[in-house]
DNA sequence: GTCTATACTTGGATAGAC
DNA sequence: GTCTATCCAAGTATAGAC
């Protein structure tokens, strides 16, 4: 039964709500959302343009059904790892750190066309979407900033802010340049977060030992 | 005399060409670009709209002009550290790093308008748009790979690509969130150098000094 | 649930007067 | 250099038949 939860399991094939919402997301990732037609869409899911305002009251809407599913799926994966480390000992902070980054990585990826609109088209959609969103995003950032706090504690709370704007800046421009079909997601992953943690100018855990010295 | 050269010397007040230029830079930074109307822009530089093409060929060549002049910024922004340190000693490679990444921020925020297009609008815009832009931004993420290879010499190819990708990222994200009124580009600067050269695990220089204990 | 037909709006671009 | 007037294309959304 639809509820709004970003698991798929479509019963028979696929409601015609799931379609769309599907094609639409693909299109207005490859193409933006003022490019996109409701014409474009329909012919996606084999109708025409009237039809569509059957599921949908409207283009916007079916834009924040598609950002909301992102966002969905985004939390999910953080609470995933939250309870992986729920039942472990007291976890290692660097360890914390990168299954979360992996997992960030990993959900943003592997669900592309409904997380990758938070990226490219969040800060020009109008702005009614923008604010039906906004709690959701909200919500998901500051758990990060919890995280953050949480695994470096001595630093003051600007710092914290711009490590962490830097770090999603980081981890989600990988969705213009990542190709998933490579599976370098991880290899990614596992980059970003020893860069992160101990930097690239020191001896650092890395594919090639460094030899410490500059 | 209107070379192509970024620096702006409007001899009188500003010839129409160039108040339009601007007023394009704003927009299509504020409202992106096929949500801006000719019409509006017109009224921005107190025009209507068929005047615009005395000035431009059409709409595309407009936003052609716009990224053109946005990477221009950025790459005279890299050869003014490469002189700055041409005179002085073999520089260190961390100091040499901060200066570039210093100096990218400081490009990208002091001449926003420009600049941002290349973040927020380059990936969707009209496909000849991003064909006549792309040779130019080939060129200065060329410079980048080359410094950072030549600051990194032990690693391999894929983790540089990843790592200037990485570090690309977080530093043009700061377009959508860095407030440059009150002035923390140059902070942001020394913390994202910091982070990406030493890492934010071990006992690093910052403002508040390490510990070193996790 | 999906179709056809259409109302309504807006935008890019051109032509020719001034 | 700028204006007015206009052409033409495209898009969102609605109404009502099937």
């Amino acid at each position: 039964m639809p509820t709004a939860t970003a698991s798929s399991n479509p019963t028979e094939t696929q409601s015609g709500r799931e379609r769309i919402l599907a094609a639409a997301a693909q299109r207005f990732l490859e193409a933006g959302y003022v490019e996109t037609s409701l014409r474009d869409l329909a012919a996606d899911v084999g109708m025409k343009a009237g039809s569509m305002y059957y599921h949908f009251e409207s283009k916007d809407a079916l834009l924040i059904a598609v950002l909301e599913r992102g966002m969905t799926f985004m939390v999910e994966a953080f609470e995933g790892v939250v309870e992986q480390f729920a039942a472990a000992d007291p976890p290692d902070a660097e360890r914390r750190l990168t299954a979360h980054i992996t997992a960030h990585l990993r959900a943003l990826h592997d669900n592309r066309a409904f997380t990758a609109g938070h990226v490219t088209l969040f800060r020009t959609a109008p702005e009614a979407v923008r604010e039906a969103v906004l709690p959701l995003r909200d919500d998901y950032e500051a758990r990060w900033t919890d995280l953050l706090a949480d695994v470096l504690p001595d630093r003051p709370i600007g710092d914290l802010t711009m490590l962490r704007l830097g770090l999603f800046g980081a981890m989600n421009a990988s969705i213009e340049w990542l190709d998933t079909g490579r599976g370098t997601v991880d290899r990614f992953a596992r980059l970003i977060a020893a860069q992160f943690w101990y930097g690239v100018g020191s001896g650092a855990p890395s594919n090639t030992a460094g030899k410490g010295k500059r």
